[in-house]
DNA sequence: CTTGACCTTCTACCACGGTACAACGTCTAC
DNA sequence: GTAGACGTTGTACCGTGGTAGAAGGTCAAG
């Protein structure tokens, strides 16, 4: 399989594939007698399993930590499960900076509705914006 | 007032000064003899209001467009009313993704601790991000 | 007159996950 | 033998909001 194939069963690029190689997510190829990457069906289940790990939020410095402890020959489970862990406490937390941002938003919108254009003075660059914190 | 004066009243760095000026935030500064960049207070007013504008989540690209606006000497407050609509259901976008990816944490959270790591087989890299969906 | 703190410009780098292009080699089919 | 689709490497770029450093000019105090 070459590099094309491979990629195009993934649903990913070929530059991806060589990117993931170089960020060590994938082993260094074999080469066939041209010089072009050579690829088994293992490495379609290994693009296959960063795709799940990147849905679930890990960032592919993390799945390749995972891949490492894999290829080291050790079940890389209580590595993933404290991956997860750690990306579960930092989801919630930018989920309740979101909603914090959400709420000041909301206020914003109600200004901006209930405030007039007229009186937006001069020397203040914007009354809605106001700084009111 | 120079511009190291200026960044410390303001909590910002005299680079991020700069780069306030080279982005159009901040208009070019008047120099003194020597070529320094001179400010009065309005610079002051102006770089808090980037600051709040920047704590409602308002790029400095968005920013700028509502500088414009009162550069031309017109009111922004229609503008800065769209600009926080849009940003407001760009938020809860991205609140809606975050609350899907939490919830996908807690099942893996849930299947890591529940799959016991010698049924870890060694042709998935990991069974816990088994390709489940 | 020198030290140190300030200022100037320009350039490059950080994370993040790619994408795009150049300049070149190779393989297949006609 | 040549076109076109593939492969190779290397490099640079995208957005975002800065930060860091080099190499130099300026200014006040001692």
């Amino acid at each position: 399989m070459l590099i094309g194939e491979l990629a195009d069963a993934a649903g990913v690029s070929a530059q991806t594939v060589r990117l993931y190689e170089r960020k060590g997510l994938l082993p260094d190829a074999d080469r066939g007698a041209n010089g072009y990457r050579v690829y088994d069906d293992s490495m379609l289940v290994r693009l296959r399993f960063i795709r799940v790990a990147q849905e679930a939020g890990l960032t592919l410095a993390e799945i390749r930590s995972i891949i490492e402890i894999r290829d080291d020959g050790t079940a890389p489970c209580a590595h993933v499960g404290s991956l997860i862990d750690t990306k579960l406490t930092d989801v919630r937390a930018r989920i309740r900076h979101l909603a914090a941002l959400q709420a000041e938003l909301e206020r914003l919108l109600g200004r901006s509705q209930a405030l007039d254009p007229a009186d937006c003075a001069d020397d203040d660059i914007c009354h809605i914006l106001a700084t009111a914190k």
